[in-house]
DNA sequence: CCATGATTGTCCGCCACCGTACCCAAAATC
DNA sequence: GATTTTGGGTACGGTGGCGGACAATCATGG
Protein backbone atom coordinates (compact mmCIF):
# COMPACT_ATOMS: atom_id res chain seq x y z
CA UNK A 1 0.00 0.00 0.00
CA UNK A 2 1.28 3.96 -1.00
CA UNK A 3 2.26 5.52 2.03
CA UNK A 4 -0.52 8.35 0.96
CA UNK A 5 -3.50 5.77 1.74
CA UNK A 6 -1.80 3.75 4.33
CA UNK A 7 -3.65 4.51 7.94
CA UNK A 8 -0.73 4.31 9.59
CA UNK A 9 -0.20 7.73 7.75
CA UNK A 10 -1.57 9.62 9.41
CA UNK A 11 1.25 9.58 12.57
CA UNK A 12 3.21 12.70 11.54
CA UNK A 13 6.99 10.71 11.86
CA UNK A 14 5.80 7.40 9.86
CA UNK A 15 4.02 9.90 7.48
CA UNK A 16 7.84 11.57 6.51
CA UNK A 17 9.58 8.39 5.47
CA UNK A 18 10.40 7.53 2.02
CA UNK A 19 8.44 4.72 0.25
CA UNK A 20 11.08 2.26 0.66
CA UNK A 21 11.10 2.55 4.75
CA UNK A 22 7.66 2.84 4.71
CA UNK A 23 7.24 -0.76 3.73
CA UNK A 24 10.04 -2.01 5.93
CA UNK A 25 8.39 -0.18 9.06
CA UNK A 26 4.51 -0.52 7.88
CA UNK A 27 5.08 -4.11 7.76
CA UNK A 28 5.13 -4.79 11.64
CA UNK A 29 2.46 -2.27 12.21
CA UNK A 30 -0.20 -3.63 14.36
CA UNK A 31 -3.61 -1.26 14.29
CA UNK A 32 -4.76 -0.79 18.24
CA UNK A 33 -7.03 1.17 20.06
CA UNK A 34 -6.03 3.22 22.95
CA UNK A 35 -8.35 3.80 25.48
CA UNK A 36 -8.33 6.15 28.22
CA UNK A 37 -5.57 4.83 31.02
CA UNK A 38 -4.38 2.50 28.98
CA UNK A 39 -0.50 2.07 30.05
CA UNK A 40 1.76 1.63 26.93
CA UNK A 41 4.59 1.32 29.23
CA UNK A 42 5.03 1.13 33.13
CA UNK A 43 8.51 3.19 35.02
CA UNK A 44 11.40 1.50 34.98
CA UNK A 45 9.33 -1.66 32.58
CA UNK A 46 10.02 -3.19 29.87
CA UNK A 47 9.03 -2.09 26.47
CA UNK A 48 7.47 -4.34 24.65
CA UNK A 49 6.00 -2.33 21.85
CA UNK A 50 6.51 0.80 20.04
CA UNK A 51 3.32 2.73 19.59
CA UNK A 52 2.24 5.47 16.97
CA UNK A 53 -0.46 7.33 17.69
CA UNK A 54 -3.11 8.74 14.91
CA UNK A 55 -5.14 10.22 17.00
CA UNK A 56 -5.57 10.74 21.34
CA UNK A 57 -2.74 11.70 23.36
CA UNK A 58 -0.19 10.15 25.71
CA UNK A 59 1.51 10.94 28.64
CA UNK A 60 4.87 10.72 29.68
CA UNK A 61 5.38 10.71 33.37
CA UNK A 62 8.39 10.44 35.61
CA UNK A 63 7.82 8.23 38.71
CA UNK A 64 10.55 8.61 41.95
CA UNK A 65 8.24 7.09 44.09
CA UNK A 66 4.84 5.95 44.69
CA UNK A 67 3.79 9.64 45.79
CA UNK A 68 6.13 11.26 43.83
CA UNK A 69 5.24 11.24 40.41
CA UNK A 70 4.83 14.20 38.02
CA UNK A 71 4.07 14.51 33.75
CA UNK A 72 7.30 15.46 32.09
CA UNK A 73 5.36 16.23 28.48
CA UNK A 74 3.04 14.44 26.11
CA UNK A 75 2.64 13.76 22.93
CA UNK A 76 0.05 12.63 19.88
CA UNK A 77 0.69 12.17 16.61
CA UNK A 78 2.83 13.76 15.99
CA UNK A 79 5.39 11.59 18.10
CA UNK A 80 6.00 7.79 19.54
CA UNK A 81 6.72 6.44 23.00
CA UNK A 82 8.45 4.67 24.32
CA UNK A 83 11.21 7.11 23.34
CA UNK A 84 13.89 4.93 24.54
CA UNK A 85 13.08 2.39 22.41
CA UNK A 86 13.96 4.90 19.48
CA UNK A 87 17.54 4.47 20.04
CA UNK A 88 17.52 0.60 20.84
CA UNK A 89 16.83 0.42 24.50
CA UNK A 90 14.62 -2.30 26.14
CA UNK A 91 13.64 -0.34 29.39
CA UNK A 92 11.50 2.57 29.97
CA UNK A 93 12.79 4.97 32.59
CA UNK A 94 9.21 6.35 32.31
CA UNK A 95 5.26 5.21 32.46
CA UNK A 96 3.52 6.17 29.29
CA UNK A 97 -0.22 6.30 29.82
CA UNK A 98 -2.91 7.12 27.33
CA UNK A 99 -4.80 10.53 28.77
CA UNK A 100 -7.12 10.81 25.43
CA UNK A 101 -8.44 7.89 24.03
CA UNK A 102 -7.49 7.54 20.06
CA UNK A 103 -5.93 4.97 17.78
CA UNK A 104 -3.02 4.11 16.48
CA UNK A 105 -0.08 1.31 15.36
CA UNK A 106 2.34 0.03 17.56
CA UNK A 107 5.43 -2.41 16.67
CA UNK A 108 7.05 -5.13 18.71
CA UNK A 109 10.22 -3.76 20.09
CA UNK A 110 12.45 -6.96 18.19
CA UNK A 111 10.90 -5.53 15.11
CA UNK A 112 11.62 -1.70 15.92
CA UNK A 113 15.22 -2.65 17.24
CA UNK A 114 15.66 -4.37 13.79
CA UNK A 115 14.90 -1.62 11.28
CA UNK A 116 16.85 0.94 13.39
CA UNK A 117 20.30 0.28 11.70
CA UNK A 118 18.93 -0.66 8.45
CA UNK A 119 16.47 2.36 8.27
CA UNK A 120 18.35 5.53 8.44
CA UNK A 121 15.77 7.86 7.79
CA UNK A 122 13.56 6.27 10.42
CA UNK A 123 15.97 5.91 13.05
CA UNK A 124 16.93 9.76 12.42
CA UNK A 125 13.06 10.64 12.52
CA UNK A 126 12.89 8.86 15.88
CA UNK A 127 15.73 10.47 17.59
CA UNK A 128 14.25 14.00 16.14
CA UNK A 129 11.24 13.52 17.91
CA UNK A 130 13.31 12.59 20.76
CA UNK A 131 15.33 15.87 21.01
CA UNK A 132 12.15 17.81 20.41
CA UNK A 133 10.47 16.20 23.33
CA UNK A 134 13.19 16.78 25.41
CA UNK A 135 13.55 20.32 24.30
CA UNK A 136 9.56 20.34 25.51
CA UNK A 137 10.23 18.46 29.09
CA UNK A 138 13.12 20.87 29.65
CA UNK A 139 10.11 23.94 29.56
CA UNK A 140 8.15 21.95 31.40
CA UNK A 141 10.86 21.37 33.74
CA UNK A 142 11.18 25.56 34.09
CA UNK A 143 7.67 26.17 34.31
CA UNK A 144 7.28 23.96 37.27
CA UNK A 145 9.66 26.41 38.89
CA UNK A 146 9.10 29.71 37.61
CA UNK A 147 4.96 29.96 36.43
CA UNK A 148 2.24 29.93 39.14
CA UNK A 149 -0.31 26.85 38.64
CA UNK A 150 -2.72 28.73 36.39
CA UNK A 151 0.01 29.71 33.95
CA UNK A 152 1.05 25.74 34.16
CA UNK A 153 -2.23 24.65 33.34
CA UNK A 154 -2.92 27.12 30.52
CA UNK A 155 0.06 25.58 28.66
CA UNK A 156 -0.97 22.71 29.47
CA UNK A 157 -4.30 22.77 27.83
CA UNK A 158 -3.01 24.53 24.74
CA UNK A 159 -0.74 21.27 24.74
CA UNK A 160 -4.04 19.22 25.00
CA UNK A 161 -5.85 21.19 22.14
CA UNK A 162 -2.63 21.20 19.83
CA UNK A 163 -3.00 17.25 19.66
CA UNK A 164 -6.96 16.84 19.47
CA UNK A 165 -9.55 17.43 16.77
CA UNK A 166 -12.16 20.34 18.03
CA UNK A 167 -11.97 21.96 21.25
CA UNK A 168 -13.22 19.48 23.45
CA UNK A 169 -11.19 17.90 25.95
CA UNK A 170 -12.27 14.89 28.57
CA UNK A 171 -10.10 15.94 31.63
CA UNK A 172 -11.18 15.55 35.43
CA UNK A 173 -9.21 18.00 37.78
CA UNK A 174 -8.37 15.19 39.56
CA UNK A 175 -5.85 13.90 36.39
CA UNK A 176 -4.69 17.02 35.92
CA UNK A 177 -3.65 17.70 39.29
CA UNK A 178 -1.74 14.22 38.76
CA UNK A 179 -0.25 15.49 35.45
CA UNK A 180 0.89 18.74 36.90
CA UNK A 181 1.89 17.59 40.31
CA UNK A 182 -0.36 19.90 42.53
CA UNK A 183 -3.24 19.28 44.93
CA UNK A 184 -6.49 18.70 42.98
CA UNK A 185 -8.50 21.81 44.40
CA UNK A 186 -6.08 24.58 43.00
CA UNK A 187 -6.49 22.93 39.76
CA UNK A 188 -10.05 24.06 40.70
CA UNK A 189 -9.25 27.26 41.40
CA UNK A 190 -7.17 27.77 38.44
CA UNK A 191 -9.59 26.41 36.06
CA UNK A 192 -11.96 29.14 37.55
CA UNK A 193 -9.62 32.14 36.98
CA UNK A 194 -9.22 30.83 33.68
CA UNK A 195 -12.93 30.63 33.24
CA UNK A 196 -13.47 33.83 34.78
CA UNK A 197 -11.47 35.34 31.73
CA UNK A 198 -13.66 33.46 29.26
CA UNK A 199 -10.68 31.42 28.06
CA UNK A 200 -12.18 28.00 28.62
CA UNK A 201 -15.43 26.69 29.69
CA UNK A 202 -15.55 23.58 32.40
CA UNK A 203 -18.22 20.90 32.57
CA UNK A 204 -18.07 17.69 34.49
CA UNK A 205 -15.44 15.91 32.80
CA UNK A 206 -14.77 17.94 30.23
CA UNK A 207 -13.22 21.45 29.31
CA UNK A 208 -13.53 23.43 26.15
CA UNK A 209 -11.32 25.90 24.85
CA UNK A 210 -13.10 29.34 24.52
CA UNK A 211 -10.13 31.25 23.48
CA UNK A 212 -7.03 29.82 22.83
CA UNK A 213 -5.91 33.30 21.44
CA UNK A 214 -6.55 34.21 25.11
CA UNK A 215 -4.80 30.94 26.30
CA UNK A 216 -1.54 32.01 24.37
CA UNK A 217 -1.85 35.47 26.15
CA UNK A 218 -2.07 34.16 29.56
CA UNK A 219 0.37 31.19 29.28
CA UNK A 220 3.16 33.81 27.91
CA UNK A 221 6.20 32.13 27.19
CA UNK A 222 5.44 29.07 29.43
CA UNK A 223 4.14 27.91 25.52
CA UNK A 224 5.59 28.08 22.17
CA UNK A 225 9.38 27.06 22.47
CA UNK A 226 9.16 23.69 22.06
CA UNK A 227 6.68 23.42 19.70
CA UNK A 228 9.04 25.79 16.93
CA UNK A 229 11.90 23.11 17.70
CA UNK A 230 9.59 20.20 16.77
CA UNK A 231 8.71 22.38 13.79
CA UNK A 232 12.17 23.06 12.53
CA UNK A 233 13.56 19.69 13.21
CA UNK A 234 10.17 17.43 12.11
CA UNK A 235 7.67 19.75 10.43
CA UNK A 236 3.96 20.60 11.17
CA UNK A 237 2.18 18.80 13.63
CA UNK B 1 46.54 7.64 16.37
CA UNK B 2 44.65 4.50 17.64
CA UNK B 3 41.52 5.26 20.25
CA UNK B 4 43.08 4.68 22.90
CA UNK B 5 45.91 7.24 22.91
CA UNK B 6 43.55 10.33 21.77
CA UNK B 7 42.97 12.42 24.08
CA UNK B 8 39.73 13.07 22.63
CA UNK B 9 39.25 9.32 23.89
CA UNK B 10 38.99 10.95 27.27
CA UNK B 11 35.45 12.08 26.01
CA UNK B 12 33.14 8.97 26.66
CA UNK B 13 30.78 8.99 23.86
CA UNK B 14 34.06 9.15 21.54
CA UNK B 15 36.02 6.60 23.27
CA UNK B 16 32.70 4.26 22.36
CA UNK B 17 33.61 4.56 18.42
CA UNK B 18 34.97 1.67 16.47
CA UNK B 19 38.34 2.64 14.99
CA UNK B 20 36.95 3.49 11.29
CA UNK B 21 34.58 6.02 13.20
CA UNK B 22 36.72 7.53 15.42
CA UNK B 23 39.69 7.75 12.90
CA UNK B 24 36.62 9.90 10.78
CA UNK B 25 35.21 11.71 13.42
CA UNK B 26 38.70 12.95 15.60
CA UNK B 27 40.22 14.11 12.21
CA UNK B 28 37.03 17.00 12.61
CA UNK B 29 37.87 17.65 16.10
CA UNK B 30 39.62 20.91 17.45
CA UNK B 31 40.84 21.03 21.22
CA UNK B 32 39.69 23.81 23.23
CA UNK B 33 39.92 25.08 26.85
CA UNK B 34 36.50 25.62 28.72
CA UNK B 35 36.70 29.09 31.17
CA UNK B 36 33.87 29.09 33.62
CA UNK B 37 31.39 31.11 31.99
CA UNK B 38 31.89 30.30 28.35
CA UNK B 39 29.10 30.20 26.14
CA UNK B 40 28.89 27.30 23.81
CA UNK B 41 25.71 28.43 22.34
CA UNK B 42 22.97 31.26 22.94
CA UNK B 43 19.32 30.21 23.70
CA UNK B 44 17.59 30.13 20.24
CA UNK B 45 21.64 30.91 18.69
CA UNK B 46 22.54 29.53 15.80
CA UNK B 47 24.94 26.22 16.44
CA UNK B 48 28.51 27.19 15.11
CA UNK B 49 30.60 24.09 16.97
CA UNK B 50 29.85 20.78 18.34
CA UNK B 51 31.32 20.47 21.68
CA UNK B 52 32.51 16.89 23.77
CA UNK B 53 34.10 17.37 27.29
CA UNK B 54 36.92 15.71 28.64
CA UNK B 55 36.51 17.58 31.99
CA UNK B 56 34.48 20.41 33.88
CA UNK B 57 30.54 20.43 33.65
CA UNK B 58 28.04 22.41 30.78
CA UNK B 59 24.94 23.24 32.18
CA UNK B 60 22.00 23.13 30.22
CA UNK B 61 19.59 26.20 30.56
CA UNK B 62 16.08 26.71 29.25
CA UNK B 63 15.21 30.85 28.88
CA UNK B 64 11.57 31.50 28.46
CA UNK B 65 12.44 35.79 29.07
CA UNK B 66 14.93 36.79 30.40
CA UNK B 67 13.77 36.49 34.06
CA UNK B 68 12.48 33.36 33.57
CA UNK B 69 15.67 30.91 33.38
CA UNK B 70 16.24 27.72 35.18
CA UNK B 71 18.98 24.72 34.65
CA UNK B 72 17.60 21.76 32.46
CA UNK B 73 20.35 19.92 33.60
CA UNK B 74 24.21 19.08 33.38
CA UNK B 75 26.71 17.17 31.20
CA UNK B 76 30.72 15.97 31.24
CA UNK B 77 32.75 13.89 29.91
CA UNK B 78 29.98 11.52 29.34
CA UNK B 79 28.12 13.79 26.86
CA UNK B 80 28.17 16.66 24.13
CA UNK B 81 26.54 19.97 23.42
CA UNK B 82 23.99 21.23 21.73
CA UNK B 83 22.14 17.89 21.74
CA UNK B 84 20.20 19.42 18.70
CA UNK B 85 23.21 18.68 16.78
CA UNK B 86 23.30 15.26 17.00
CA UNK B 87 20.25 15.03 15.20
CA UNK B 88 20.72 17.32 12.34
CA UNK B 89 19.51 20.70 13.88
CA UNK B 90 21.53 24.08 13.49
CA UNK B 91 19.48 26.04 16.25
CA UNK B 92 19.99 25.49 19.89
CA UNK B 93 16.67 25.45 21.77
CA UNK B 94 18.91 25.93 25.12
CA UNK B 95 21.52 28.21 25.71
CA UNK B 96 24.57 26.20 26.93
CA UNK B 97 27.56 27.54 29.75
CA UNK B 98 30.56 26.21 30.95
CA UNK B 99 29.84 26.10 34.62
CA UNK B 100 32.93 24.75 36.15
CA UNK B 101 36.20 24.92 33.54
CA UNK B 102 37.69 22.09 32.29
CA UNK B 103 38.79 20.72 28.69
CA UNK B 104 37.57 19.04 25.19
CA UNK B 105 37.21 19.12 21.72
CA UNK B 106 34.71 20.85 19.11
CA UNK B 107 34.06 20.51 15.57
CA UNK B 108 32.60 22.98 13.18
CA UNK B 109 28.73 21.96 12.87
CA UNK B 110 28.89 21.69 9.35
CA UNK B 111 31.94 18.66 9.66
CA UNK B 112 28.75 17.18 12.40
CA UNK B 113 26.14 17.16 9.91
CA UNK B 114 28.05 15.30 7.08
CA UNK B 115 29.59 12.45 9.36
CA UNK B 116 26.67 11.89 10.94
CA UNK B 117 24.25 9.97 7.99
CA UNK B 118 27.61 8.22 7.39
CA UNK B 119 28.84 7.23 10.94
CA UNK B 120 26.14 5.02 12.02
CA UNK B 121 27.53 4.55 15.79
CA UNK B 122 28.08 7.79 16.00
CA UNK B 123 24.81 8.87 15.15
CA UNK B 124 22.92 5.77 17.10
CA UNK B 125 25.59 7.20 19.94
CA UNK B 126 24.98 10.75 20.14
CA UNK B 127 20.57 9.80 19.67
CA UNK B 128 21.42 7.59 23.11
CA UNK B 129 23.19 10.10 24.69
CA UNK B 130 19.97 12.63 23.83
CA UNK B 131 17.97 10.24 25.26
CA UNK B 132 19.39 9.54 28.60
CA UNK B 133 19.76 13.42 28.95
CA UNK B 134 16.37 13.85 28.69
CA UNK B 135 15.82 11.17 31.61
CA UNK B 136 18.10 13.90 33.53
CA UNK B 137 15.39 16.83 32.23
CA UNK B 138 12.69 15.25 33.55
CA UNK B 139 13.92 14.43 36.75
CA UNK B 140 14.66 17.84 37.23
CA UNK B 141 11.01 18.34 35.80
CA UNK B 142 9.69 16.54 38.96
CA UNK B 143 12.27 17.54 41.62
CA UNK B 144 11.20 21.21 40.57
CA UNK B 145 7.71 20.75 41.86
CA UNK B 146 7.91 17.56 44.31
CA UNK B 147 11.06 18.55 46.20
CA UNK B 148 12.21 21.47 48.88
CA UNK B 149 15.21 23.41 47.63
CA UNK B 150 17.30 21.56 49.73
CA UNK B 151 16.90 18.64 48.18
CA UNK B 152 17.00 19.86 44.92
CA UNK B 153 20.56 21.46 46.13
CA UNK B 154 21.75 17.73 47.36
CA UNK B 155 20.82 16.34 43.93
CA UNK B 156 22.50 19.01 41.95
CA UNK B 157 25.94 18.67 43.79
CA UNK B 158 25.80 14.86 43.62
CA UNK B 159 25.41 15.53 39.76
CA UNK B 160 28.69 18.08 39.57
CA UNK B 161 30.71 15.33 42.10
CA UNK B 162 29.95 12.67 39.56
CA UNK B 163 31.38 14.89 36.75
CA UNK B 164 34.53 16.54 38.47
CA UNK B 165 37.50 14.60 39.81
CA UNK B 166 37.70 15.31 43.27
CA UNK B 167 35.72 16.49 45.65
CA UNK B 168 35.89 19.90 45.45
CA UNK B 169 33.82 22.14 43.40
CA UNK B 170 34.33 25.90 42.63
CA UNK B 171 30.85 27.46 42.89
CA UNK B 172 29.22 30.34 44.55
CA UNK B 173 25.70 30.97 45.64
CA UNK B 174 24.50 32.94 43.06
CA UNK B 175 25.42 30.91 40.42
CA UNK B 176 23.44 27.67 42.18
CA UNK B 177 20.34 29.94 42.33
CA UNK B 178 20.33 30.55 39.14
CA UNK B 179 20.32 26.99 37.89
CA UNK B 180 17.93 26.30 40.49
CA UNK B 181 15.89 28.57 39.59
CA UNK B 182 15.24 29.61 43.27
CA UNK B 183 16.22 32.99 45.33
CA UNK B 184 20.13 33.60 46.48
CA UNK B 185 19.37 33.21 50.14
CA UNK B 186 17.21 30.55 49.63
CA UNK B 187 20.25 28.56 48.55
CA UNK B 188 22.69 29.71 51.37
CA UNK B 189 19.93 28.06 54.07
CA UNK B 190 19.83 25.22 52.16
CA UNK B 191 23.78 24.89 52.19
CA UNK B 192 23.95 25.51 55.72
CA UNK B 193 21.05 22.46 56.40
CA UNK B 194 23.65 20.18 54.33
CA UNK B 195 26.41 21.57 56.25
CA UNK B 196 24.92 20.91 59.50
CA UNK B 197 24.74 17.34 58.65
CA UNK B 198 28.09 17.48 57.65
CA UNK B 199 27.34 16.58 54.40
CA UNK B 200 29.08 19.00 52.62
CA UNK B 201 31.70 22.22 53.39
CA UNK B 202 31.18 25.24 51.88
CA UNK B 203 33.70 28.01 51.72
CA UNK B 204 33.64 31.08 50.03
CA UNK B 205 33.24 30.12 46.12
CA UNK B 206 34.03 26.00 46.79
CA UNK B 207 31.85 23.54 48.10
CA UNK B 208 33.72 19.94 49.22
CA UNK B 209 31.68 17.17 49.14
CA UNK B 210 32.21 15.53 52.70
CA UNK B 211 29.74 12.64 52.75
CA UNK B 212 28.73 11.26 49.45
CA UNK B 213 26.52 8.84 51.23
CA UNK B 214 24.85 10.75 53.37
CA UNK B 215 24.11 13.20 50.33
CA UNK B 216 22.50 10.68 48.23
CA UNK B 217 20.41 9.30 51.55
CA UNK B 218 19.00 13.18 51.64
CA UNK B 219 18.61 13.63 48.53
CA UNK B 220 16.73 10.55 48.14
CA UNK B 221 14.32 9.25 44.92
CA UNK B 222 15.49 12.59 43.27
CA UNK B 223 19.12 11.47 42.60
CA UNK B 224 19.94 7.99 40.91
CA UNK B 225 17.32 7.11 37.94
CA UNK B 226 19.01 9.07 34.99
CA UNK B 227 22.29 7.86 35.80
CA UNK B 228 20.71 4.27 35.48
CA UNK B 229 19.47 4.86 32.65
CA UNK B 230 22.88 6.56 30.86
CA UNK B 231 24.36 3.23 32.29
CA UNK B 232 21.26 1.09 30.49
CA UNK B 233 22.10 3.34 27.03
CA UNK B 234 26.04 3.84 27.02
CA UNK B 235 27.66 2.13 29.89
CA UNK B 236 29.80 3.77 33.06
CA UNK B 237 30.13 7.70 33.10
C1' DC C 1 -35.91 5.42 41.91
C1' DC C 2 -32.54 5.08 45.12
C1' DA C 3 -27.85 4.00 46.37
C1' DT C 4 -23.26 4.34 45.34
C1' DG C 5 -19.24 6.16 43.46
C1' DA C 6 -17.06 9.72 40.91
C1' DT C 7 -16.35 14.54 40.30
C1' DT C 8 -16.24 19.15 41.77
C1' DG C 9 -16.52 23.18 45.14
C1' DT C 10 -14.88 25.26 49.44
C1' DC C 11 -12.62 26.12 53.78
C1' DC C 12 -8.69 26.59 57.22
C1' DG C 13 -4.26 26.68 59.35
C1' DC C 14 0.44 26.25 57.97
C1' DC C 15 4.94 26.87 55.93
C1' DA C 16 8.38 27.07 52.30
C1' DC C 17 9.81 30.23 49.53
C1' DC C 18 9.51 34.86 47.52
C1' DG C 19 10.97 39.90 46.90
C1' DT C 20 13.63 43.14 48.80
C1' DA C 21 16.91 45.18 51.38
C1' DC C 22 21.00 45.79 54.12
C1' DC C 23 25.43 44.48 56.24
C1' DC C 24 29.75 42.16 56.53
C1' DA C 25 33.89 39.80 55.02
C1' DA C 26 37.07 38.28 51.61
C1' DA C 27 39.34 39.09 47.47
C1' DA C 28 40.81 41.69 43.78
C1' DT C 29 42.38 46.06 41.88
C1' DC C 30 44.94 50.06 41.86
C1' DG D 1 47.47 50.19 51.94
C1' DA D 2 43.03 52.03 50.28
C1' DT D 3 39.18 51.17 47.44
C1' DT D 4 36.14 48.59 44.81
C1' DT D 5 34.09 44.30 43.68
C1' DT D 6 32.39 39.98 44.72
C1' DG D 7 30.40 36.55 47.60
C1' DG D 8 27.95 35.36 51.68
C1' DG D 9 24.79 35.96 55.96
C1' DT D 10 20.52 37.61 57.79
C1' DA D 11 16.07 39.76 58.43
C1' DC D 12 11.01 40.69 57.47
C1' DG D 13 6.53 40.90 55.67
C1' DG D 14 3.82 38.69 52.05
C1' DT D 15 1.71 34.75 49.67
C1' DG D 16 0.98 30.75 46.78
C1' DG D 17 0.19 26.39 47.33
C1' DC D 18 0.09 22.41 50.72
C1' DG D 19 -2.28 18.87 53.69
C1' DG D 20 -6.36 17.57 55.07
C1' DA D 21 -11.15 17.46 55.53
C1' DC D 22 -15.99 17.95 54.29
C1' DA D 23 -20.02 19.03 51.56
C1' DA D 24 -22.45 19.33 47.28
C1' DT D 25 -23.48 17.64 42.86
C1' DC D 26 -23.76 14.67 38.93
C1' DA D 27 -23.74 9.93 36.75
C1' DT D 28 -24.71 5.15 36.80
C1' DG D 29 -26.46 0.87 37.51
C1' DG D 30 -29.05 -2.33 40.29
Amino acid sequence: MSIAYHPAAQNRLLALLPEREFGAVSHHLEAVKLPRGFEIVGADGQIEHVYFLCSGIGSVVTVAAEAQRAEAGMFGREGFAPTSAGVGGTISVHQVLIQVEGRGFRMPLDAAKALLPEHPTFSNLLARFIQAFSSQISFTALCNVTCQVDERLARWLLMCHDRVDGDEIALTHDFISLMLGVRRPSVTTALHVLEGRKLIQAERGRITIRDRRGLQEFAATAYGKPEEEYRRLIGEF
